[in-house]
DNA sequence: GTTAGCATGTAAGGAGTTACATGATTTT
DNA sequence: AAAATCATGTAACTCCTTACATGCTAAC
């Protein structure tokens, strides 16, 4: 059926990484400067991602040459009488632009591969309270087919060279269909609350 | 108490990629070509991994100049007839080196944080048959140790910012709260089968 | 007055993927 | 003879980390 793994590309549409969702995000709530954002991602996604300043403040300047986020001038921690000394070396405080705004909407109508893959799903599911009812669901979906995919292929693999696989190995397995098969009901059981909530199409 | 995430850095000694643990493990088995390799690779290490041929390739070549593994020389697949054409393309069977088994063998007593971290913890664990019973217990107890402490962060860090995160968010951190313990719970089983099995130190 | 935490950044590089290119062999 | 699968490889790129470098500000 599927020769390679090149079923889930990512479109061709455009790239936008995890870190840049996230940063919109944050920065859709309040204006942050980066050491600050730092930890509310950390905060936000919790334990599985993290993001070191190595690839926070390159992202960052990428993102405002971009247009979609800019140094917010009601910088209140300027002090008025301190001299800009070598150049800066203040907290540098960012906020979403127009653009930006425009920007973080599309990507939270975006229900493709990319909303559902293992490192940006969680990424999107941190922003779903500013998501769409509809697109909520149709993630979750995505999601949940992906890692039904998955595990059934897995499972079948498994059942091929049972026999030949060490116990070690075998527990391995067995461990990691457990985890994929508790995240399958945890979103099952998110899908249908968000059908309850949102009965749109009875 | 840790000022950033340098707390788990990986030590100085030497680097060893994943792939090339791995690599080492199957071949130890018995000699492969590179496509049969991806194809144990795939049913050995499941779900959790996946590697491309654009990394096996080249990780084959760099391990063969660095001698650890060598073309099979008993290579049933050359046909005596079939002249080499446009220079070598046909099945290129490698097998591992003497000093391939013995970096092999080294790589097996590693019971440090590479052995432990996301990323390595899996394939170490693939090839515990061939691993000594104290190395196994202490891999485990490492790992588990390792996530003892991501959960415990993350706990605390949740009980502190939990009235202004919303619902999603905080479904997200549960359900990653409850993957870490579960796996933490698997971790104490098994060790507690190894100190049965390996009643050592009394 | 010095340590600890806040704050910003850069250069080098690691580990891997994607997309492409090629050809041999087996199946239909 | 066409299609699928087996088989090997490379170049360009992505995303991120590590390790370093700097300096400000609060607490002890």
């Amino acid at each position: 059926m599927y020769h390679c793994d090149t079923s889930h590309r990512t479109p061709s549409t455009d790239r936008g990484t995890v870190l840049e969702l996230a940063i919109l995000g944050l920065l859709s709530e309040s204006p942050l400067h980066g050491y600050e954002l730092r930890q509310r991602l950390k905060a936000t996604l919790g334990t599985f991602r993290a993001f070191s300043y190595g690839s926070l403040y390159p992202t960052l300047r990428r993102m405002r040459d971009a247009g979609w986020i800019a140094e917010d001038e009601g910088d209140a921690e300027v002090v008025a009488g301190a001299p800009p000394l070598t150049g800066r070396r203040g907290k540098v405080v960012y906020k979403l632009t127009a653009e930006g705004k425009e920007r973080f909407a599309e990507l939270l109508t975006e229900a493709g591969p990319s909303s559902w893959e293992d490192e940006t799903f969680g990424v999107h599911f941190a922003f779903f309270g500013q998501t769409d009812p509809e697109v909520r669901v149709r993630i979750l979906e995505g999601r949940r087919s992906r890692l039904e995919e998955r595990r059934d292929g897995a499972r079948s693999g498994l059942a091929r060279t049972r026999g030949r696989l060490d116990s070690y190995t075998l527990q391995l397995q067995e461990h990691g269909l457990e985890s994929v098969d508790r995240e399958v009901r945890w979103l099952t059981e998110l899908i249908e609350t968000e059908r309850q909530n949102t009965p749109r199409t009875p």
